[in-house]
RNA sequence: GGAGGAGUACCCAAGUGGCUCAAGGGGACGGUUUGCUAAACCGUUAGUGGGAGUAAUCCCAGCGUGGGUUCAAAUCCCACCUCCUCCGCCA
């Protein structure tokens, strides 16, 4: 969420950013006339509380002393009467101001770029060379059938499209990943692991920002208000929702292991064969909750923390910060990680790591306190996937498989 | 799933319709005393959200959550949530 005074105050600050990254800014009206209809009615209803408040008091005393209050209770009547009249059509207001305010997006910050679509991200940095193949290399899914660690067929019996079974060696190595990314930002980048639930309610993942906008993305539970998490970002950044930090506990530093569920509606066609693109399927995610003046210098950190996976797996890939058309819903800043995938010929999004800046924090109410008289602040929330665990093993296949068929594995990976 | 019980501030807790715009403790913080610590004593400690105002300040909301009754609700009514005890079921 935006904050609400900047929009009352300097919406044409908040109108210039969100025409940078191409979302409708013509809500920006709605909540204002909305806001100032709001504020209007509110001082009305509140000035004949204070009133009724007054005469309540005056009854109580005379009910005290014995003496009649009927003319007194008559007037107090009336009052009631009349914010009862009121209420309902600022609680209609109030509503209306949340539902617009829910789905305007975050600002991007100055320094991204402006731009449409991804065309036109910029590379930062690029770490590994490419390995030149002797030999025509095969796309993970095809390595992975032949040697008998995925299986496609059964999945779909089982579940359907986009589902995989890991068997064996394979079943093993994404067990192995799992363990060596948690590992190392456990014992190497000092996160603190969490181990969370997978389904939510509702009001966690409007606080992330996947609700009310993205519904269509999500599976649900049919009989309980519960959904199947997207991402740990959900489940890790809910864990202090409502609550006021102090500032010597910050930062706070999350690695969580989970599955994640996703829809993939309007992704037909889209990344069909192998397990790049799955509606279930296994990722370490970083989140880090910061002072807000800390948050770009933890962004960064936080983009390191997952590209030291890659290169410790020696696994090429590059760095590209995403301009403003191509942000999330939620992100103010985006570098996504993407690895090499040789057969395809091409880098693929492996990571994406984001600075929300106050936007989730204000719709979680995660506040943390600058000093001990100060009044509580939201604080800065980030996350970036450290790393998507079957990416991340589609990667090693194509990465590391020989003209025989087989993998011979990166030796940081005990199997 | 069934039967009971409970939810008030950092913690414990009083409070069954109007001098409660929530007692009293503990803790925490500040002070007095002190060579230092402790003790004792004095003081502060309802946070938070919202609104009006240049401001001092004032007003509204708030006792698990949401509704309702009433001139007036922590207190009465309804629904829900969470936790605890017991029973059943279960990895």
């Amino acid at each position: 969420m935006i904050d609400p005074k900047i929009i009352r105050h300097n919406p044409e600050i908040i109108k210039e950013a969100l025409m940078k990254r191409g979302a409708d800014a013509a809500i920006l009206d709605k909540i204002i006339t909305c806001d100032a209809d709001w504020r209007r009615k509110n001082l009305q209803i509140d000035t004949l509380k204070a009133r009724r408040n007054q005469l309540s008091d005056q009854v109580a005393q005379l009910k005290r002393d014995k003496q009649d209050a009927g003319e007194i209770l008559a007037a107090s009547r009336a009052v009631a009467e009349e914010i009862k009249g009121l209420e309902g059509g600022l609680a209609e207001l109030e509503s209306r101001l949340n539902d617009l305010a829910m789905i305007l997006p975050n600002l991007p910050h100055q320094s991204v770029k402006v731009g449409k679509t991804s065309a036109e991200n910029t590379v930062i940095r690029s770490w590994g060379e490419p390995r030149h193949f002797t030999f025509q290399p095969l796309p993970h899914d095809e390595l992975g059938k032949q040697l008998g660690w995925l299986d496609f067929d059964r999945a779909a019996k089982i579940s359907g499209s986009r589902f995989v079974v890991y068997k064996g060696a394979g079943a093993a190595l994404e067990r192995a990943l799992i363990n060596f990314m948690l590992n190392l930002h456990t014992r190497d980048h000092g996160y603190t692991e969490v181990l969370t639930p997978v389904m939510v309610k509702p009001e966690s993942l409007q606080g992330t920002g996947q609700l009310p906008k993205f519904e269509e993305e999500l599976f649900r539970c049919r009989d309980d208000e519960l959904y199947l998490i997207p991402t740990a970002e959900v489940s890790v950044t809910n864990l202090h929702r409502d609550e006021i930090l102090s500032r010597e506990q910050l930062p706070l530093n999350y690695v969580c292991f989970s599955p994640c569920f996703r829809r993939e509606a309007g992704s037909y066609g889209k990344d069909v064969k192998g397990i790049i693109r799955q509606h279930q399927f296994n990722k370490v995610e970083l989140v880090k909750f910061v002072e807000p003046d800390k948050s770009y210098e933890a962004l960064e950190a936080l983009t390191h923390d997952a590209e030291a996976v890659l290169q410790k797996l020696g696994l090429p890939y590059r760095v590209v910060e995403l301009c403003t058309g191509d942000l999330g819903f939620a992100a103010a800043k985006t570098y996504d990680i993407e690895v090499w995938f040789p057969s395809q010929n091409a880098y693929r999004e492996i990571s994406s790591c984001s600075n929300f800046e106050a936007f989730q924090a204000r719709r979680a109410a995660i506040r943390y306190r600058p000093n001990r008289e100060s009044k509580p602040e939201y604080l800065h929330t980030l996350n970036g996937s450290g790393l998507a665990v079957g990416r991340c093993l589609a990667a090693i296949l194509e990465n590391y498989q020989q003209a025989d068929g087989t993998i011979s594995l990166p030796e940081v990976l005990p199997l």
